[in-house]
DNA sequence: GCAGTATGCAGACAATAGTCCGTTGCTGCT
DNA sequence: AGCAGCAACGGACTATTGTCTGCATACTGC
């Protein structure tokens, strides 16, 4: 249902909007540098707290930043067939 | 900022409201029975995919989720203080 | 009393999230 | 040429999620 890279592409769209590199981000958010990168290539799926970590410092309301997530995997879904 | 049962506590409750038992919801949501017994009793923390796994058992969307959940720790925020 | 349903709980475990170290490559700047 | 910022990547590691099995408890209807 949600793939790979559902999440880490919308990470890196908002995450550019906002202007942060990713070691910017990941301090704000009190994470991992090398971790953020593997959540934006999707090789990593974060846990539910770490996606409100990172809404607190893109300064994006977590149920926003999940409402555009459906939008992209519903969008995903279409454009494959 | 999350805290231990913000979450658990919403699960319940929306499963409650969704007359599922927790072994229902957790065949529904192709998870373990025990596992979503720690979740509500907030022994465990979800990631992004379970709970994803979670609403489209419970027939809720997401983000519909995300929201009463930031509206939960909202009002536990006041009420501490 | 007994069978069925629902939940809590513990322990051992597999799987994955998340950290920390360093290296490489790229781009733009001076 | 050198330097600084940014990101991909590897490996080794720790921490947490998520599974499985089995047992105990409470409640309900027969």
């Amino acid at each position: 249902m949600m793939q790979a890279n559902d999440f880490g592409g919308l990470l890196r769209r908002v995450r550019e909007a906002a202007n942060l590199s990713q070691e910017r981000l990941a301090d704000l958010s009190d994470l991992d540098r090398t971790f953020v990168s593997l959540l934006e290539r999707g090789q990593r799926q974060p846990s539910l707290e770490t996606v409100f970590s990172l809404c607190m410092a893109l300064e994006i309301r977590p149920h926003e930043f999940v409402r555009q997530l459906e939008l992209q995997i519903e969008t995903r879904l279409i454009e494959e067939r």
